[in-house]
DNA sequence: TAGTCTCTTTGATCTGTAGCAAACGCAGAG
DNA sequence: CTCTGCGTTTGCTACAGATCAAAGAGACTA
C-alpha cells in the first residue's frame, strides 16, 4: 500500500512528500474520531483545538449569519483536510462541521501543526493546495451567486454534488448521502420551495430523479447545459 | 527601516521571517514594473509567467463568465502579494489584473517561486497567510451573495473599500482611487442602476457623497448599520 | 467654446423568486 | 398497523430588483 493513502482514501497529498517513517511519526501523533449522522465535529466559533482528515463519511460545513440564516460552505469529502482553523491564522472555527453520513477522521491536536508545518515541507505544501482548491472554488461560486439566476446555480450545485459524492448506478449518478432540499437551497443561496419546484421540473424532463433526502442525476450531460446557460432551462 | 517593508508598505508578511541578506537575495530577483490607470498586469488565461508584490497604486482583479458578465474578485492594495497562480497550483492567471491608478510594483519569474518556498520558510507561511485571508473574505462574499439584499451588500462593499483603500477627510472617508457605479455593481452582483439609486437615496439621507467615478462616505457608522441589517436601509 | 464621450440619473415596466399558507406523504416509533 | 413528524409539494400573492429607454451632466478634445 502506497503510504499516501490509508484504506484506499487518497489524503489530498498531505502526505505526499513524506517518507514512511515521517508518514508513520505523523500517523502515531493522530487519533480516530468516529461521527454518527446529524453529530456536531466542531462547531462555529469554538477554540479550534483540534485538526483533522476525513476517512470516510461526509460532512457539511456551515456558517451562520447574524440573522440566523444558514449557508453551507461546502462539503467534506473522504481524504479532505479540514478544522484548519491555524491555516487562516485563527484560534476558532469559522464555520460548523456536521456529519450527514456515518464518519471517520484522523485528528491531530492543533499544537503539532506548526510542528507539522516546519517539520514536513510537503505538508505545507499539500495544506497550501488545500487552500488553493478552496479558494477557486469559493470564486466559482461567488461568480455564479453574483450572475447566474437560482435554476442554473442549482444545476452547477448538483452537478458538483454528483462529482465529489456520485455514487454510478446504472440509471444515472447517485448522490451518496442524505441530501434535503433545503440543503441544496443553502448551497445555492435560495429558498427550498424553489429548489422543489426546480428539481419536480427536472424530474418531469427526465432530468433527475429525486425523493426524501434522494437524489439522482439521469441526465447530467443536460444539467450541464442548462447550468451553462445554453439551453433555456424548464421552469 | 524594517527590511519586511519598502518605502514604507508593509510587504504582506511575506519578508517577515526572512533575515537581511535573504530579503537582499530575494529583491535582487525582482524587478520593477509601472502601470498606468486601465492598464492590464495580466489576463486571464494567460500563461502566468511572474508574480507580484504591489508597491504603490490599486488594481482591480476581475473575472470574465461565459456570458461575457464580468465579476470584480477583489481588489489589490499596497503590500500585497498577487498573481500567485503557482499558489494555485495553476500555470494560467485564474483572473485579469488591471490598474485602476498610477501603481508600481515588483515582479519575479515565476520560476523562482519553488526556489523561494524551498529556502525561505517565511515566504511560504506568509504565501499561506495570503490565501487565507482571500479564503475567508471570499466566504464572507458568498454568504453576503446568498443572504443579503442588494442594499445591503453595497453597503458591505463600500466599507470594505474604505477600509482598504479610504483616505480618512474632513467631511468622511474618500476611496482613494476611481470608482465607477459599474465597479460597485461588479463587486456586488447587481445592475449599475440599482447602484445609482441606492447612492442617491443614501446621498438625500447623507451617509455619502458620490460623484461621477467618486465616492466619500460621510457617515460610515450609519453605512454598518445598514449592511448589517440593524437598520431598515433607504432605497 | 462647442462637441463628443462616457458615466450617471431617473422613469416606466416586467418578472423571477421570495414569502405565506396549507396540504401531502414517506419513514420511523410505538 | 396506526400515529406522528419532518421533508416535500404546490398554489397564490407580493415585491425587489432587472430590464428597457432616454435624458442629463461632468470631463476631456479640438
Amino acid at each position: 500500500m502506497n503510504r499516501s493513502e490509508l484504506g484506499g482514501v487518497r489524503l489530498q497529498g498531505v502526505f505526499e512528500n513524506l517518507s514512511d517513517q515521517q508518514v508513520d511519526a505523523v500517523l502515531a501523533a493522530a487519533i480516530v474520531r468516529r461521527h454518527e449522522p446529524g453529530e456536531v465535529v466542531f462547531e462555529q466559533g469554538e477554540e479550534a483545538s483540534w485538526f483533522f482528515i476525513l476517512l470516510f463519511g461526509r460532512l457539511r460545513v456551515t456558517q451562520v449569519t447574524a440573522e440566523g440564516q444558514q449557508v453551507i460552505v461546502r462539503m467534506v469529502n473522504p481524504g479532505d483536510l479540514f478544522g484548519i482553523a491555524k491555516a487562516l491564522n485563527r484560534t476558532d472555527y469559522p464555520g460548523t462541521a456536521t456529519a450527514v453520513s456515518a464518519s471517520a477522521a484522523l485528528v491531530w491536536p492543533m499544537s503539532v501543526w506548526s510542528d507539522f508545518v516546519a517539520q514536513y515541507p510537503g505538508f505545507a505544501q499539500g495544506a497550501m493546495e488545500t487552500m488553493g482548491i478552496r479558494l477557486q472554488e469559493a470564486h466559482t461560486r461567488m461568480r455564479e451567486l453574483a450572475t447566474e439566476e437560482v435554476e442554473r446555480r442549482v444545476a452547477h450545485a448538483v452537478l458538483r454534488l454528483g462529482n465529489q459524492a456520485g455514487k454510478k448506478e446504472k440509471d444515472g449518478i447517485r448522490i451518496d448521502f442524505p441530501i434535503s432540499k433545503q440543503d441544496i437551497a443553502e448551497m445555492t443561496g435560495t429558498t427550498l420551495h424553489t429548489v422543489s419546484r426546480i428539481l419536480t421540473a427536472w424530474e418531469n424532463g427526465g432530468l433527475v430523479v429525486s425523493g426524501r433526502q434522494k437524489l439522482l442525476l439521469t441526465d447530467p450531460h443536460r444539467l450541464l447545459l442548462i447550468g451553462d446557460g445554453v439551453v433555456p432551462g424548464l421552469l
